[in-house]
DNA sequence: TTTCTCCGTTTGTCCGTACAATTGGACGAT
DNA sequence: ATCGTCCAATTGTACGGACAAACGGAGAAA
């Protein structure tokens, strides 16, 4: 991907508009062998390396990206995954306790929904697929996950093998549009007997339930729930007074 | 409070040391009425307005100053209160929807508890100090409130009017230490039938429950836990592939 | 083959300068 | 009293330069 010219007569801060171009390359993965440095980038975008080293810092904000001196800029996809929201970071944060991540189908089908489809701002009528899978950490159930997505351009996740745990990754690989910002809505409820019954709790036991809408080019692709299991999974975080803190999931 | 000079012979850099030095002073309070000048700053410790620059941007990381040009700089004390953690985070953003906090004690007395105890690092036979209060937002129940603090410090919250629902502005007042840091942990549970009819709830409703531990100088001066109804508050975000990301209390 | 040294690369730190954009207050005109 | 203009103050943007700290690779020595 070529990079695109900084243009000195825009009301646009030369910064903010390298810092826009490093984004847009770095989110088309351009950046995956190696990350460009400060004396490359002056060179390429003709800038002086103040100029480099601010937009490096705040496209940096979200700690995607880990420099030291002498050795340079490498992007860290791990950060970079964990701002897909508070879902991911779920998963994130079993992957980084070593546990095997596994899925199994509940529901896959054609369907129509009235909640998702007002959601995902279609006709209620529209047809939808419907992924419901139970998900599991180390064998044991950590939640329930339903996803509803426009059948229109999500036909393609009918005829795949969800024993793996990605969605976006099965929605890329079919050239379909994936998620890239959206908002999540958490709540503690009560489950249904059934979803009790396929997470393994107790009737006395709550559960988070996660909503989230999912994005791509402001336009809704994606309406999901999870149920996730409040006995082994809860939500921490340091606080320092001056210092911003944010919950972050654990696993119990 | 007298500035303290800068030692240019420390590995610590300059802008580190700068930035420590106008963070003491915020948590003391001193720029309640102007935060100084880029300028004023270069003068009073001696270094370039790069590197102050430099350590104001780190100070600033938290948003908790607002910089414009033309204008100058102030302390944001709402997100400087805002970093005491996700208890008041959600009681922040009650006040910011302009709705009237209030409290009803329960409890005030001097008790011990082992569970708190523990969490203190004291023994489980050590009196403390428990503070039971039902917080309403709108003259409506929003959480079930018990704070545990060491009685050795913490007995002058005896004494208090609690109908306002400042802890720390009570503890700062009597000269006793105030938390500054901490963890906290949230859960989804089933609250007992005794605090369902204080919040308000149906048999069928889970909550949230928030258990935080305060410390300060590394020491732990309060355990907390409250019930916080999740049917009226939950918390949200809004995330953006690239972007960090946070759940931040919001009212229904 | 392994270890050590040297050096180039890379980012971090610090300095200085210049000018632009924005704000708010002072002051004059009406 | 109100409005408009001007200007100083303040932060933001952009440039250039210099040197330090850390790293990694190449090559020499053992």
């Amino acid at each position: 991907m070529a990079l695109t010219p900084l243009d000195r007569n825009s009301p646009m801060p030369l910064w903010a508009q390298l810092e826009a171009d490093l984004r847009t390359r770095l989110e088309a993965n351009e950046f995956a062998e190696s990350f460009p440095t400060d004396l490359e980038l002056t060179e390429a975008y003709k800038v002086s390396r103040h100029t480099v080293r601010e937009a490096v810092r705040h496209l940096n904000k979200t700690g995607v990206l880990k420099r030291e001196r002498g050795r340079g800029t490498v992007v860290n996809r791990a950060e970079f995954e964990q701002s897909l929201g508070t879902l991911y970071s779920l998963f994130q944060s079993v992957e980084s306790a070593g546990v095997e991540q596994t899925s199994e189908i509940l529901r896959l089908e054609v369907t129509t929904d009235r909640l998702a489809a007002a959601q995902l701002g279609i006709p209620e009528e529209a047809q939808l697929v419907l992924v419901e899978r139970l998900r599991l950490a180390g064998g044991v159930p950590l939640a329930v996950d339903r996803a509803w997505l426009p059948h229109e351009f999500a036909s393609t996740l009918l005829d795949v093998d969800w024993s793996h745990t990605a969605l976006y990754a099965e929605l890329a690989k079919a050239g379909a549009p994936v998620p890239n910002q959206g908002w999540e809505r958490l709540t503690p409820i009560v489950p249904s007997s059934a979803d009790r019954a396929m997470l393994g709790l107790q009737k006395s036991d709550a559960a988070f339930f996660l909503e989230r809408l999912g994005c791509r080019d402001q336009r809704p692709i994606e309406w999901r729930t999870t149920i996730i299991r409040g006995d082994r999974y809860r939500f921490v975080t340091d606080w320092s007074a001056g210092t911003r803190s944010e919950l972050r999931p654990t696993a119990d």
